[in-house]
DNA sequence: CGCTAAAATGAAAGCGCTTTCATTTCCGGA
DNA sequence: TCCGGAAATGAAAGCGCTTTCATTTTAGCG
């Protein structure tokens, strides 16, 4: 008791916010309870819990997760690095990704790459520097620097958006070749003269275009051409592509976007130019955003589930922060979804 | 050079990642002078700024931010909350505020609160856990708990998109109530018999809403019906509403829509009723999303430039944080895109 | 050359927590 | 009533940096 009130009356005006140390005090307890109180109530008896968290209540303490991330070595932080997330494509799983991070105690730590590897290497070591229990990145292609650093700071890392048999870590996601082969069949079985691809140049568009164009090579005769654009690609580059294509002449084509932007730009330009849609011209969208159902004709495109990749990267990075196994490699599912442009 | 060598004969296996003491050691200097050469380049002697520049390139030596962040006070982290990333309507924000606070060396702690206030007080705890040098927001409208924690944790706070006279801290943004007005004058010169507002019920919404009755109610005599939904307001909702608003027959019809997307959907359920659009239903929407240049016929709308109030909003909280004097509220412009739908 | 101010470096303390490990308190059974 | 183990609490050290403040070096100048 005489403690107590030894230690009540020499408290200081607590200069700046509270400390667990004030709390401490003020709960007439040591700092450590304080802190057990905090992060593993169980260890505290009823009592004493309910008289700390009076105090905590009373004086708005927030503790200081620097603090404890530096003394724990863990900050329930888990970083991400996407290209953008107003390109749509990403937004969904951050969204996702966000979601079930939090609901475990974690907080998100935001990159935007622009789809630029040096940046995801600066973005990299800005992220390691704050010491997050996790990482995710965005694709399987990274510079070597990336790499080393990411593997030698040895925490758990997810990439996401595709699919590989030699990850980092871990991946979650779908191979992009495969996608692009899918489409090629599903136009091939259309029958058209023409086939073309036209869409973004990061990694995974081109392994689209990869699987696009070898899938058709075997059976087509005819050139195929492909017309490339800086990521993202937007709604003009689509419609001049087409325009490109249509102004070769030749007969009825079918062109693969390399996302739903770039195809609705190109079913626009279409649509200008009088053609038939999907008889003279047929197109195939990426990514089945929100729009493609409204776009005149309605876009067949192929569907993801965007927010699906992030729900799962989270259960991946979260599971291994555990300890527990995870699959290295979870591959998600992806579909042609047929409307009326293809 | 004796001492030099002790220390480095002496060095232990370098447990777990590298420290600042490490890199001390096998430069052959103390702690303060790698930490100087770290962030005070300028102070160190060229010679040693360079032997110890080595060491770092050699170890991939990455310095703890929480141990900095905790001595130092200042973690160069700020926090955004904001509704949602997928929405669109401030992905572009983020986009914009990341890469202001990215070239400044500052780094972006997201949050994304649904359009839920408890959420939003949740995440603003969980935030202030970190001691972000700065805290952005959504919005003016908070619960009073936020609000008290937010000042008590005296750090600088920019909310964004809205205006207000009295902002907690800082603002950046524009007056809904102000759009919702002008879009009632723009339909208002149009000349039509009736008059209806569709969209969501987010605070932001609801003074657009009230803006646009409000300018009408001294005009017309008509009721002005208004149909509230959920945010975020989706394609579906607009058809169904202006379904209703059909549904009740009279003349021609003016809509303002909370945002692009619901007045898509509105928009296309004109067309597939047969209805004239501008001229028997005209629709305006809000946004000026990517699509609304496309849809059929095109989106007349208000535009704002999303990606500027990041950019602003970034701005403020700089200089705030610089310690320079920043303008309370920072208005952001907004039009009307006049299209074919109005 | 010696002196002085400026430049460069270092020693020590401490930021606010968590982690052992040690100690005290509590409780049920003999 | 006393004892042993479990439950509850505490003391001390330390996480990896930055911040004074003190000390040493360097350079400029008469």
């Amino acid at each position: 008791m005489m403690t107590k009130r030894e230690k009540n009356t020499q408290q200081p005006p607590l200069s700046g916010p509270a400390t667990l140390a004030d709390i401490a005090r003020l709960a007439g307890v040591s700092p450590v309870t304080v802190s057990r109180a905090i992060n593993t109530p169980k260890l505290v008896k009823p009592r004493t819990l309910e008289a700390i968290e009076r105090v905590i209540a009373k004086t708005g303490y927030v503790p200081n997760l620097l603090a404890g991330g530096l003394a724990s070595r863990r900050t329930r932080l888990i970083a991400a690095i996407v290209p953008s997330v107003a390109s749509t494509i990403f937004a969904e799983t951050i969204e996702g990704l966000n979601a079930e991070l939090v609901s475990a105690g974690y907080q998100l730590l935001l990159g935007l790459s622009g789809y630029d590897l040096n940046r995801e290497l600066e973005l990299t070591r800005a992220i390691l520097a704050r010491r997050p229990d996790g990482i995710i990145l965005t694709g399987i292609t990274h510079m070597k620097e990336t790499r080393a650093m990411l593997t030698g700071a040895g925490l758990p890392i997810v990439e996401i958006w595709d699919s590989t048999p030699s990850p980092l870590d871990t991946a979650v996601g779908f191979s992009h070749y495969d996608v692009g082969a899918l489409v090629a069949e599903y136009l091939l079985a259309k029958g058209h003269e023409r086939y073309a691809q036209i869409g973004a140049n990061d990694p995974r568009a081109r392994q689209r275009r990869d699987g696009f164009v070898s899938r058709l090579a075997g059976i087509t005769t005819v050139e195929i051409p492909a017309i490339e654009m800086n990521s993202p690609s937007t709604f003009q580059d689509g419609r001049e592509a087409l325009g490109q294509l249509l102004d070769r002449g030749g007969g009825s084509l079918a062109v693969f976007g390399s996302s739903d932007v770039v195809a609705h730009g190109a079913l626009t330009e279409a649509i200008a130019r009088g053609c038939r849609v999907p008889e003279d011209v047929a197109i195939v969208g990426f990514g089945d955003f929100d729009f493609a159902p409204h776009t005149y004709p309605p876009l067949t495109t192929v569907r993801i589930d965007r927010r699906m990749i992030g729900t799962q990267a989270a259960r991946s990075i979260l599971r291994k922060i555990s300890g527990e196994d995870v699959a290295s490699m979870v591959e998600v599912d992806f579909e042609i979804v047929r409307r009326g442009s293809a």
